[in-house]
RNA sequence: GGGCCCAUAGCUCAGCCCGGUUAGAGCGCAUCCCUGAUAAGGAUGAGGUCCGUGGUUCAAGUCCACGUGGGCCCA
């Protein structure tokens, strides 16, 4: 393979002048061509060993509607990053993939075939459900790879994975049995949103979707004291409060706030219990406790159940107060009924108070079940009402009413939603969390802290995942239980399955599953899956195996590969996707699955709202890829916000300006090139030919240092995955190589040819120089810019080199030069650009403008370095500022003074509390005393010692003086203006007119001219008259003659007229 | 209710980790320059209670606490 520049040339190549009027959409669409006719994706993989790869995951989405920005960001990191590996030698494979199962799909396919719930779909059948699942994932992927491709990203949609594939979904059955075999699964209750209408759990994303005001029951109970212990007495009643009788057959306990204070309140002969601040919302204004105890203190005391079909769970240790951090005081009576199976606080209070005990008398329907034989058969609602008169039969009932709030309903049923425990599978994450927050420390996150504090705390806090999801549409829990025994067998592959069943099916989904079963071993029962299924997150978070059938296929390909160089998605997968890949890479290979993650924020509309279709408040990304393109779009978003995690408001404007500030200029300057190049009849072999870089003039070596900085730069910013820190250098090269360089060197590269040999080694310097710089440049910035490079790289290198390789996305990334840079010369331009500047300004401020030309500009310095670079530059700033002399000086008497003040940072923490006296005392310092300090001596103010490291001496001009200071020097320009000059300026002024002509008039930049002219004024027609060669040389006239003919144009400089008149001369247009 | 992040010019953002007295950039705006990159390019200028309150300190945009507003995730 080729290195880089070092393929056979075509001598005789030469360059063809590029329009500067580019249609970057076009451009770009062409490109797509090209990639596409040579294949050039596949081939930047295979020309790189494949021993020598780079591992990278690739999230899978979910295939639904088509891609947003956010996806499209992700899509141009996971792209910027293979890319730039792929250029350092390494093979990146780029599998697309598929996320084709869970909830969204599901919901759906439900909407598509008009069925909704469990019932409907068992009566359509879940093999056509499913079948319609899979139909609508296929359906789904075509807009996503038009978009993916047009904004460049070069991702593998042939190969791609999806985890409905069979062998996806074998390898998520070995990585569930790995999880059983260590004993990290197992089965408990969850309580879920449940709908009775569709039979089914909800998720909580469901279970918000449809809240209504509805009026509910109101009830106060009281339950009688058992055992009374310290204020309590045995007898006294606490006071529960619910909107929700029919989870009173239910209850098994009650619940305090430990920090809460409860209190007794006498009312007759009985005593109430309820929490201090919710006393006279039960009993008015006029309450007299005669006891109060902290919640904590209540803690164990027995109570008799509003209901006793249950009371065989005291045994358990039900009917007790226990506490619960939960426990609020806004409403109710601060002592909370507790039911387990319907509500997540009691669950897990019950589970904190240690007490094993649950009892669930609803049946699927929402239906109460003959254990509570009063309104078995009964729907809850409906039993609520029965409930309540049997509560006032038992002298229970304090008080009931009704009650109007906010309640979720079933947005499919319509029916309201209630909690209830479901069996569920969990993954024993809180036993991995350890050894997962040690290997999370081992992983470098960008930007750090989201890994560290977001991600880290997330970690530490972790809870068991439960996995199992009452659904149809995704991997199944790969568990067969016993209809008559214990006996649970967890399936690891199809060999098990075989082997157990005699069945080898080759579609593992539940339609198909689901009617597998054997023999149980142990009983002789008949062994039948279970019937949940994954989790999607459990398939995502498998990704690294199941992609490559491991382990089943691949081993040693997944060995060597694991775990993933490097990741990249939103913020919102912290409790998504990075963190199921850590959890099963954990409990697995005790490793991360992941070595370097970027993680990017979410894209708002410009408003700062969420885009939104329905709003239509951002545009459509293909109007940007239509009148910008994707190259703009890509550098605008890899050069925001987003990708430091936090929220970018996207706005086209700022697309267009990557336009005008990184696209246009890089095709001013090739456009530049190619004219120049073209004109001269520049090639290649003139390029070969050129004087090494370190023995060209000064300025190309400038511009190739700089150079091979931002190489270097750029390859810190890459490798540390920061990518956002790339385009900002890029920008400052930018200014360096158009406002610098080729505005320096334009005149190198106009100079005919051959006119003399040091001007012709001079002109092919910087030919060479400049196609360097932009055939490098394009290098540095093809993964940021994959579209522009490479027509770059086609016109500039891969048309004139018989065997370049075809993309400029297989080459290899510029590694930096040290032998090229040199920080002094790019410290001394940098004092003459400063210098430059500050006379512009100067210039600016007197109202002198750069075309009348001035005796002498100073520069005052006192640092060596300074003043060399300004005398090496002298002519450059000569020439930049129209000025007749430049000289440099140390003696600053009369233009500048000098003024103090202190330096706060070395001073403050010596002085302390002296300090603003210390402050005071050297701002009011005298001059001499200042020479001493420059001089190196010693100053005593307030007490102490100070120098020069302690005082901070600055020089500001004089009054009445054309002085600027500038950082570390000052610019003085003399202004007097000779009899001389004034006609100098006057010539320069008609220089410009002249070319405004030329420029109207629609002259090519070669074309000779006759030029002809007329001025009453005797100052004019003596500055005509006197410079008439220079004019002539200058606007490219081959004869300047008084007297005017032909087109013409009067202007006034200076107060008097002056008539020019310009002409084509024959047989001009050729090389300049 | 909890975790994390953000708040600086009209807009989009640096600066904050590690405090130092004149807070920067780009865009936009205004004024001007250049006219051999020209449907380009450049310079200059105006524009800021650094969200609020309190604290620490000789010194706070920067550190701490509390609050306000916004975002993401979780409950």
């Amino acid at each position: 393979m080729p290195s880089n520049g070092r393929e056979t040339p075509n001598p005789a190549s030469g360059f063809t002048r590029v329009d500067p009027a580019v249609d970057i959409p076009a451009m770009e669409r062409q490109i797509l061509e090209l990639w596409r006719a040579t294949k050039a994706f596949e081939e930047s993989i295979l020309r790189r060993p494949a021993d020598n790869e780079y591992i990278f995951y690739d999230g899978p989405p979910f295939p639904t509607g088509s891609p947003h920005y956010g996806n499209l960001l992700a899509g141009v990191i996971k792209d910027m990053v293979p890319r730039y590996w792929t250029m350092r030698g390494y093979r990146v494979e780029r599998r697309f993939g598929w996320d084709t199962h869970g909830l969204p799909i599901e919901m759906e396919v439900e909407k598509r075939l008009g069925i909704s719930g469990p019932k409907a779909i068992a009566d359509f059948g879940v093999d056509r459900f499913n079948q319609a699942a899979r139909s609508l994932v296929q359906a789904n992927t075509e807009t996503w790879e038009a978009l993916t491709e047009r904004i460049g990203r070069w991702v593998d949609f042939e190969d791609d994975y999806k985890t409905m594939d069979p062998e996806f979904m074998e390898t998520v059955w070995w990585v569930f049995k790995q999880l059983w075999d260590k004993g990290l699964v197992y089965k408990d209750f969850k309580v879920l949103p449940y709908s009775w209408g569709a039979s089914t759990p909800l998720s909580n994303f469901e279970a918000n979707k449809d809240y209504r005001d509805v009026e509910d029951p109101s009830v106060t109970v009281r339950l009688e004291v058992l055992d009374g212990a310290g204020p309590v007495e045995t007898g006294d009643y606490l006071l529960i409060w619910t909107t929700t009788p029919w989870t009173l057959p239910g209850n098994l306990a009650v619940a305090v706030g430990d920090e809460i204070t409860y209190v007794r309140i006498p009312d007759g002969d009985d005593h109430y219990w309820m929490a201090s601040s919710r006393v006279t919302s039960v009993f008015g204004d006029d309450p007299s406790p005669v006891a109060s105890a902290q919640g904590a203190a209540l803690v164990g005391i027995q109570y008799q159940p509003p209901f006793d079909h249950f009371s065989s769970q005291r045994d358990a240790g039900a009917f007790r107060i226990i506490s619960s951090p939960d426990v609020a005081t806004d409403e109710g009576t601060g002592l909370v009924h507790m039911a387990p199976a319907y509500g997540e606080a009691d669950f897990y209070a019950l589970k904190g108070a240690g007490i094993d005990a649950m009892v669930d008398p609803v049946d699927a329907e929402g239906a109460f079940t003959e254990e509570v034989p009063e309104v078995a058969g009964q729907n809850v609602k409906v039993a609520d009402a029965t409930l309540i008169d049997l509560l006032g039969e038992s002298g229970k009932l304090v008080r009931s009413g009704r009650i109007t709030h906010s309640y979720p309903f079933c947005e499919r049923t319509g029916t309201p939603l209630i909690y209830k425990a479901i069996p569920t599978w969990f993954v024993r994450v809180e036993d991995l969390r350890g050894r997962m927050v040690e290997i999370n420390d081992t992983i470098h996150w960008v930007p750090e802290y989201v890994g560290t504090r977001r991600f880290g705390n997330w970690l530490v806090n972790a809870r068991d995942w439960a996995v199992s999801r009452n659904r149809y549409w995704g991997s199944c829990i790969p568990v067969w239980e016993c209809s008559g025994c214990d006996e649970a067998v967890a399936v690891g592959s199809l060999d098990q399955l075989e082997e157990l069943s005699g069945q080898r099916p080759n579609d593992l989904h539940k339609h198909v599953v689901d009617e597998i079963g054997w023999p149980c071993a142990s009983c002789g029962g008949s062994m039948v899956r279970v019937p949940e299924v994954l989790d999607g997150w459990f398939e995502s978070g498998s990704m690294p195996y199941g992609m490559l059938h491991y382990p089943f296929e691949n081993a040693e390909r997944f060995e060597a590969a694991f775990p993933a160089k490097f990741i990249a998605e939103g913020l919102d997968q912290t409790r998504g996707w990075f963190y199921t890949l850590i959890v099963l890479s954990t409990a697995l290979f005790d490793k991360p699955a992941f070595e370097n993650c970027v993680v990017n924020g979410l894209i708002l509309a410009e408003d700062g709202r969420k885009m939104s279709k329905s709003l239509k408040n951002y545009p459509d990304p293909s109007e940007i890829f239509d009148h910008m393109g994707a190259d703009a779009l890509r550098a605008f978003l890899i050069n925001s916000p987003v990708l430091r995690a936090e929220p970018l408001r996207f706005s086209s404007e700022g697309v267009a300006e990557v336009v005008r500030t990184v696209l246009l200029p890089m095709w001013n300057t090739y456009s530049f090139f190619t004219t120049y190049a073209e004109a001269d009849g520049i090639t290649v072999a003139d390029l070969e030919s050129a004087p090494s870089p370190g023995d060209r003039p000064e300025l190309d070596r400038w511009i190739l240092s700089v150079l091979q900085s931002l190489i270097s730069e750029v390859n810190a910013q890459m490798e540390g995955y920061y990518l956002y820190n790339v385009v900002p250098p890029t920008l400052g090269f930018i200014d360096h190589l158009t406002n610098w360089y080729v505005r320096r060197s334009r005149r190198r590269f106009w100079r005919t040819r051959g006119e003399s040999g040091e001007d012709d080694a001079d002109k092919v310097a910087a030919f060479a120089t400049l196609y360097e710089v932009l055939t490098t440049f394009i290098e540095v910035l093809a993964p940021v810019l994959p579209f522009i490079t490479e027509h770059l790289y086609q016109d500039l290198v891969a048309r004139h080199r018989t065997d370049a390789v075809v993309s400029v996305h297989h080459r290899d990334f510029p590694e930096a030069d040290p032998g090229l840079i040199d920080t002094d010369l790019e410290l001394a331009m940098e004092v003459v650009r400063e210098v430059v500047r500050i006379g512009r300004n100067l210039r600016k401020k007197e109202a002198l403008r750069v075309r009348q030309p001035l005796p002498r500009l100073t520069v005052l310095t006192r640092d060596p370095t300074v003043a060399e670079a300004v005398t090496d530059h002298a002519g450059v700033i000569a020439d930049e500022l129209n000025v007749k002399d430049v000289v440099t000086s140390a003696d600053e008497a009369g233009l500048l003074r000098l003024s103090a003040r202190a330096d706060f940072r070395s001073l403050g923490r010596r002085l302390g509390p002296r300090m603003p006296e210390a402050a005071a005392a050297i701002a009011a310092l005298a001059p001499e005393d200042l020479e001493k300090v420059l001089s190196g001596g010693k100053l005593t103010i307030a007490g102490e010692q100070l120098g020069s490291g302690d005082i901070i001496v600055e020089r500001v001009p004089q009054e009445g003086t054309v002085v600027e200071t500038g950082s570390r020097l000052a610019v003085a320009l003399d202004t007097s203006i000779s009899e001389d000059l004034v006609l100098e300026g006057i010539a320069r002024e008609v220089i410009s007119r002249v070319q405004r002509m030329r420029r109207d008039a629609g002259l090519d930049v070669t074309d000779r001219i006759h030029l002809g002219w007329s001025s009453p004024d005797e100052t004019i027609r003596a500055a005509v008259a006197r410079h008439s060669e220079d004019i002539g040389a200058e606007v490219l006239a081959i004869s300047v003659d008084e007297g005017v003919d032909g087109a013409e144009e009067t202007y006034a400089i200076g107060g008097a007229a002056v008539t020019l008149g310009i002409s084509r001369a024959e047989g001009s247009g050729q090389i300049s």
